[in-house]
DNA sequence: CTTATTTGCGATAAAATTATCGGAAATAGG
DNA sequence: CCTATTTCCGATAATTTTATCGCAAATAAG
């Protein structure tokens, strides 16, 4: 469904935003232990979502990643998959058609469309301080 | 969302069994045409599919593939899928996690539960004749 | 200013997926 | 039989994705 890199960042915006509840900056060490993601791997994909200003991060001592709180519940998962897997789950042919059109459409679209546009709904009403509480009160889990 | 070679294989697929319901045998390098996919490529994954006995094939002269008309309504998308990609869309977890489990969720469960069992159902409902009636009638196509 | 720490970044490597190639095996027809 | 045709199959190559490495840039603290 997601890239590795979008299963890495998604939970690593996650562990980042119940350790910001509590005040605490994460550096990347500590993300990749919580989350079980390769570290320089999954720092690329955090430098991605600083710049498309996701999350922030400070470099030296006492530095490394942030959420502002107040920025949770704006922060959807859909902006998190549109910035590392791009849109195509969204708007892409599901039989691989150069695009997806409804008047010239393959034979899987009418199925298609519907799903796809559940799976977007669920990514568009999902935010990122919904999911950190799941892990902050034990209900969920990011690694096994 | 599939491989490229599942979208080759359901593609190629259909295609069969358009010109089946005509009574006709067809070759790869037909295939290959009406489908946009690469041959040798496309040869490996209809050989999968023909050991899993969706499709028949026959060498030589007359040869191609071919699929039996009266098995279309029965030959649902989701054995097409489960041949070529596995069953990890239908089962897996949505964040990458070992195995997907309800008593221990991922942040995403509750949201992809839904969504993943719904395709399920699209894809295991979906039969190939369906698909087939689509390209006959001009409603729908393989290729842009 | 110096040092220790931590992210950023480019180059590189490993693995998985996608794609190609060459020839073997089967088969129909003459 | 012999030949032409076509799928089958193993080896190989190209591309994309995933992952690692080394060092530069920034920053906090003494
Ligand atoms: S045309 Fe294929 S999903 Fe819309
Ligand atoms: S545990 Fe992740 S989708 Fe079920």
């Amino acid at each position: 469904m997601f890239s590795k890199a979008c299963e890495y960042g998604i939970k690593a915006m996650i562990y980042v935003a119940t350790q910001s509840l509590k005040g605490d900056r994460v550096k990347i060490g500590d993300i990749v232990e919580k989350v079980g993601s390769p570290e320089a791997f999954t720092a690329k994909i955090l430098s991605d979502l600083v710049k498309n200003g996701l999350i922030e991060s400070l470099k030296g001592p006492y530095g490394g990643f942030a959420i502002q709180p107040a920025k949770m519940e704006s922060i959807k998962v859909i902006q998190i998959v549109s910035v590392i897997d791009g849109d195509s789950i969204f708007r892409g042919c599901g039989l691989g058609l150069a695009e997806c059109n409804a008047l010239e459409p393959c034979p899987m679209h009418s199925k298609f469309v519907k799903i796809r546009s559940e799976l977007k709904k669920a990514l568009e009403t999902t935010s990122l301080l919904e999911l950190a509480n799941g892990i902050k009160t034990g209900k969920t889990i990011l690694i096994r």
